[in-house]
DNA sequence: TCCTAGTTTATAATTATTCTAAAGTAAAAA
DNA sequence: TTTTTACTTTAGAATAATTATAAACTAGGA
């Protein structure tokens, strides 16, 4: 994803192309595969792999702004902190507790025949299959 | 359940049935339905509903102490708080994101057909399977 | 009854996250 | 282009859930 298209990306999602938010971006969408991350470990690959110097509170300002508007999914996952996903794509995840670590799942390798319907004028929001693996 | 009951429950599992333990358990085992909460829930329930005094560090502790011990689990639920669920079989849950509030689902009414296999060298511990509610 | 290991307690510490207020910056208006 | 204004970033304080600590307490065996 080419630097013009994270502008157009911020752009079209009200948020001001700023330094940060474009360093952020860049960081986080010119990639082939999805990419999994804590706002701890997105803080230090940011001071890694960037020249440029982020306040933690500007990443969680930036994460969650990109989250707003639909560029990253929050994902469920048991324990303190939050994990972001850079697929939001409706799918699933494995989550392996040794490591931490999240693996996406296509929606379509997963097949549900039969759930329950919602409670009392309820409805399903959606559904989502989590895997926890162990060795 | 009777007191006998927690007692030889708790001494089976290796938890020495101390006042704060025994009230506890009484509090949260003996009834139909299965029972979600959080610390915080169940500190105020416990403030409400018995005479004796706890605190914080003890609920925390016993709750924990339960949960290892195979009597509570621990419930898949972005957000701060830890959830715990007195139903220890396999089973799913809905979430009511309005409410906060979580609600049982049987494992035979959620029925998977496909699932992917877990990635090298490691195996499927369990599947969870979250839904989310709205209105 | 006495002893000892396990428990409870109040409080301090920790950790993830959010808030705040001042300084900085993008972009619209003049 | 300059000015203005609203939005951002920043560092640090505040918050909230949870865990650690250390002293006082207690269950249950010797």
């Amino acid at each position: 994803m080419k630097k013009i298209d994270i502008f157009k990306k911020l752009r079209s999602s009200g948020l001001r192309p700023t330094k940060q938010r474009v360093e952020i971006a860049k960081f986080l969408f010119e990639r082939d595969k999805t990419f999994h991350f804590t706002v701890e470990s997105l803080d230090k690959l940011l001071a890694k792999k960037t020249t440029s110097k982020f306040a933690l509170a500007t990443i969680y300002n930036t994460v969650h702004a990109f989250k707003k508007a639909g560029h990253l999914s929050e994902v469920e996952v048991r324990g303190k902190k939050t994990y972001f996903d850079t697929n939001i794509t409706n799918h699933h995840h494995f989550y392996d507790s040794e490591t931490c670590e999240l693996i996406d799942i296509d929606a379509n390798d997963v097949v549900i025949q039969k759930i329950p319907k919602a409670p009392n004028g309820k409805k399903i929001k959606n559904v989502e299959v989590f895997i926890n693996l162990k060795n």
